[in-house]
DNA sequence: TAGGTCAGCGCC
DNA sequence: AAAGGGCGCTGACCTA
């Protein structure tokens, strides 16, 4: 069964309509409350068809969780780009415009971004433009690919989990980040000002210039090394750390702790972390590779040296689980390549082992600028070595960047598929543009393999009933936080969900994706 | 003052 | 040593 609801404005009416399996209505709208909603899923566990994530966002809030969606923006994201036409508007609006015949109007900013003045007023019959929408897209599921079917599934899914992480929130000990800021950076300064490492740092850094430099201003810092007999290109760390100067070493140091003061310092700390949680915005499907984005509080780049500010509730755990070489595993799984990927262990190492004399650098450089278009320098020779002893692989790839090149759209494992060529005016642009398609494919199958896992991790824990909580995700790794006591069944969870995910996504191949779970109290724990 | 782009760097 | 894919965020710098 499935229903169509409109979670309504912020106290508005909440609506619903019955749907058979092909969207076409069951019975007619009605107006009801969050409890029979939630009598509805409790008594039917039907899949409700909802506009967006942020409808889910106003069902919690309510105090109503669900299992099973059909997410109708993200749905018609996938739909609108695999016509080729991925960037079109693909929200309800413009989505019921087209299937009216109308030329489609920009989607309006989302939900969450938007105060809710504006959308109190929002649409008359939002519920019937997701009735209509959602018929059409099932109807166009229905006579497409398999693939898509569980893409939209799990896409959808996505949703919900988004949804459930931002209201579970990342724990987060306030007083712990404040400790480690204040070892690393010196006492919170009181008024805006700089700490005292910082000063002294800028200092040692003046003192070796023997003038003033604002070291935050690269124009600036260029010619302050021209100055002393150092062309610079640009201020990038690795192109001072090659210069022998005195000014280098406090640079670096004060480049460093500069970054961590503005972007995870104690600024950061009040905007983003409230009653113990860091609650970001996860955007589901928000890059075109199908990877999450995030917004607000750069939920997706928390730097490793704040991580020990992520500890469990007393009495709970962190259950941490990456998946190990996620890409590479992606690539022999999806170009039949399974000699490439033979085992559950350290991928690079093997590789390594076999091919590149034990050096796990150069096999890691090698499948990497394989993956990503490299080919300067050294990797240029390590990835011929790859394409000989591992033709399939690469003839997958690189056939993926033949069709980038020539203009042509690529789609991932499941049916991602990429935005169209702009004007590939130049041999440059056609390159960058075969780079990116060469990336896509793995990229983009293997955020569709995390997406399963999500969606099967998130399954398997409703069954189980208990309180445990998936509170992180962060492209091929996800963070749980449960009771100290159901660790190991959470464990064991992440483990059957990962192989679920495999199996879903390829079948019976023999290419294991690993992933390994450890149970710590803080996230900076191995 | 408000908005844009760029350089640089954090993450995968 | 340092160049290949995808992001978000910050301060500097420029323009309206």
């Amino acid at each position: 069964m499935r229903i169509a609801l409109d979670p309504g404005p912020r106290d508005g009416p909440v609506r619903l309509r019955r749907l058979a399996e092909d969207g076409t209505p069951a019975g007619p709208a009605e107006t009801v409350t969050f409890a029979e909603v939630a009598a509805l899923e409790l008594r039917h566990a039907p899949r409700w068809v909802l506009a967006r994530q942020h409808s889910y966002r106003r069902m919690l809030t309510a105090g109503v969780s669900v299992g099973r969606n059909h997410d109708v923006e993200l749905v018609e994201g996938l739909l609108v780009a695999a016509d080729g036409r991925a960037g079109d508007p693909h929200g309800l609006a413009a989505a019921g415009a087209r299937l009216a015949g109308r030329e489609p109007e920009p989607d309006p900013p989302s939900p969450a971004e938007t105060t809710v003045g504006l959308f109190d007023t929002g649409p008359t019959d939002e519920l019937a433009a997701i009735v209509a929408v959602h018929a059409a897209q099932q109807r166009t599921l229905a006579a497409g690919a398999a693939g898509m079917r569980l893409l939209a599934a799990a896409e959808s899914a996505g949703a919900l989990v988004a949804g459930e992480m931002h209201a579970a929130g990342l724990p987060w000990r306030a007083d712990v980040h404040d400790q480690l800021l204040t070892d690393l950076l010196g006492p919170r300064p009181t008024h805006g000002g700089r700490p005292a490492k910082l000063n002294a740092l800028l200092e040692e850094v003046n003192t070796a210039f023997g003038r003033p430099v604002n070291p935050d201003s690269p124009a600036e810092l260029i010619r302050a090394f021209g100055r002393v007999g150092h062309e610079l290109g640009s201020t990038r760390s690795w192109e001072l750390r090659r210069i022998d100067h005195p000014a280098v070493g406090p640079l670096l140091a004060y480049k460093e702790l500069a970054r961590l003061h503005a972007a995870h310092g104690w600024s950061w700390l009040r905007t983003w972390v409230h009653d113990g949680r860091f609650r970001p915005e996860y955007v589901v499907g928000g890059v075109v590779t199908g990877r999450w984005a995030s917004s607000g509080g750069g939920a997706l780049q928390i730097p490793k040296t704040v991580r020990a500010a992520v500890r469990a509730d007393p009495g709970w755990k962190l259950v941490v689980a990456d998946a190990a070489q996620l890409e590479p595993r992606v690539l022999a799984a999806l170009s039949g390549e399974h000699g490439l990927a033979p085992g559950p262990d350290d991928l690079y190492a093997a590789l390594a082992a076999r091919e590149f004399g034990g050096d796990r650098g150069k096999a890691k450089l090698a499948l990497l600028s394989a993956m990503y278009g490299g080919t300067s320098g050294e990797a240029g020779e390590l990835v011929a070595r790859l394409r000989l002893r591992y033709p399939a692989a690469m003839a997958f790839v690189d056939g993926a960047a033949r069709d980038g090149e020539a203009g042509r759209l690529v789609r991932s494992h499941l049916g991602r598929t990429c935005p169209p060529a702009g004007a590939l005016a130049t041999p440059a642009a056609a390159r960058a543009r075969g780079r990116f398609t060469r990336n896509f494919v793995v990229q983009g199958t293997a955020a569709e393999w995390a997406l399963v896992l999500l969606a099967e991790l998130r399954a398997a824990l409703r069954t189980a009933a208990g309180p445990a909580q998936l509170v992180f995700f962060q492209h091929d790794e996800v963070m749980l936080h449960v009771p100290a006591d159901a660790a190991d069944a959470v464990v064991a969870a992440v483990r059957a969900a990962a192989a679920t995910a495999g199996r879903r996504l390829f079948g019976d191949t023999p290419v294991h994706f690993p992933l390994t779970p450890r149970v710590v109290d803080g996230y900076d724990e191995r």
